[in-house]
DNA sequence: AATGAATGAGTATTCATTCAT
DNA sequence: GATGAATGAATACTCATTCAT
């Protein structure tokens, strides 16, 4: 019966994950997760060797869910340009899916210490040089812009999302994604129609 | 003497920035600020009801201080066009010369709460209206992009300078400034000479 | 079967000795036994009614161990003073033999409660009642030693032991043992041969 | 008024030897300690950095006093043999005055870790080689005896004390020390009138 | 204007033990 | 016979805050 072990670590992440991105993660208490999981105090240490492990575990997880999804989003694409627009709709998607991690993704970045920080940092690293990779290429020899201003620029308006998008609001997941990438390729210049003539 | 306790005031909310920026309000110990501040412990409630007022003052300052920064920035310009220049102009070099506070500013919007919370968040809306205003009269009548996203994704990008920017770094404040400018006008896309035609 | 489960009983015995003489009794998790011994964490409830009753039990074979050596090597003395030197004799080299059990039995006298401290407690009277016997024929109707003082002094010279002898070191045993035999009756003064003329 | 504040920590200490003594160093809890010295639980906080360094001073204090003690009783001696039974009779009397804090420096020589551990090694090893040179020189040339299995025989015998002597007994600390004085120079053997012509 | 001393409420974590399987 | 999973009670320690001086 691996499989029920599985579903309550699962079950008790996603219930950490939650709280952490509402309450953030050093307001939260262990009291704060037993009573959202449902699992006794002691229980969820069966688990789970503390506080820190839950919010590396949800990290990790994220972030290799988020690279692996981003890698086989861009392979399909077949020009540069496509790619990093995959690159964004994948992210901005992947973000609205998935808020609450993401939030504790972005918004925790400091609150881990020691080796589990470190390989965070690492998935971060391979993330980030993926983008910058797909930002150097479209950029060409145009200057102007340093890749990296611009794909950090990118990622703060893409991770910004979790401080004002409302994935039940108006704008759904897509149209946001859309809108980022076109902006992030023309900026607010009305219709980028212009440019190809 | 009144001047003595202002100064005092300052030294300790500069002190408290320092601190708040490096390890997180929450993990911040009115013992850390002792230290940091070399005030005594129980005398640092002379000046101050508690840790949360002195987060709220140092997130009140400043957002204050940006706020009529950026309306005084604005108001020299002659266009749309230039009144948005000028105001991400202003809000990256004020942030890149006050990272620490604008760290807090930004990292720590939901570490407040109740009426402290609420008179954070009005001053927040003031900004964001302010820009919002900027930029729907730049976009005028194009479509494509809501006015909200590209006012947040603006936010975004300026905003998570935080977690990359060293001010001490190869860019200054002003590249910076410029080349954030000119991704939230015209993207990455090569420079749009044929634009100003 | 009967055998296999006595088997266990005693590895696990062995194992819980080994550690409560290395960490003390207090500071031994039954986590600790259950690694030190290979059985799994429950599984040792199966053999035991719990930590207590592991060191009521170890405690309790010792010191029968020790009560029963002790009276068959007295047994084939032929005078007072060689009844109390193969006393000596034995306890120092049955705790030799024995370090880890013996430890156990002379540091944690006081780590058992209720009724299992008392049956430990009626053990060492035994024995004590034991030595004194052997002490009063010893010292006759000599005066300015109280036979408790000696006893206690006797069993503290001895007991001692587990604080600082090496049993791999370059004392044997059987070396220690006469020198405390020795010591016991003649004290430090050199040669005792001029004692007997 | 520092006066006020060694009082408070002098008083904790004390409460702390004597529930140390009585149930233990591991099983004392901070409660336990807070309940008898009338201190609230993160009172005592202030005066001390946690449960170890409770014990720590009071062994480090307890132990110094016991070195300077003895090197002051020892210095009034005219022989060897007189230098060797100041030592016993100090050593004995010391430890039936202040049977707690002796109690806690003997039987929770293990409890402590780290630095503080080793401190504490360095003050015993300087104790016993103080005893351990005047075995020496008592025994001169004479052989029988190793003087490091002679030097513990005596710490066993007087640090045993704490498991049975009861200092309002019958048996003075006076009395017990001149016994076990006697006993490490000549034995349980009738008195050793020959000796002394 | 400043602080030494004190504390109640809380914090993550541990532990011996149990019980369904 | 044996164990994975679970837990109530306890444990050392922390923290923002207070108050007499």
């Amino acid at each position: 019966m691996k499989l029920k072990y599985d579903d309550r670590l699962d079950h008790l992440l996603q219930s950490a994950a939650s709280v952490f991105a509402t309450k953030g993660y050093h307001s939260t208490t262990m009291r704060d997760l037993s009573r959202e999981s449902g699992m006794s105090l002691s229980g969820m240490y069966y688990y789970v060797e503390g506080k820190d492990e839950l919010l590396f575990t949800i990290q990790e997880r994220c972030f290799s869910a988020v690279i692996t999804g981003a890698r086989s989003a861009v392979s399909l694409a077949l020009t540069p340009r496509e790619r990093l627009e995959l690159f964004i709709r994948h992210h901005v998607t992947f973000f609205a899916s998935h808020m609450e991690e993401m939030k504790v993704l972005s918004h925790e970045a400091e609150s881990l210490a020691g080796p589990r920080r470190e390989q965070i940092d690492d998935l971060k690293r391979e993330y980030v040089e993926m983008l910058l990779g797909m930002v150097r290429t479209v950029q060409d020899g145009s200057i102007g812009i340093n890749a990296h201003v611009a794909a950090y620029a990118l990622f703060g308006m893409m991770n910004w999302i979790y401080t004002w998008y409302d994935p039940e609001g108006p704008e759904t997941p897509d149209a946001l994604a859309n809108q980022l990438a076109q902006l992030f390729a023309y900026g607010i210049t009305p219709t980028p129609v212009t440019h190809g003539g």
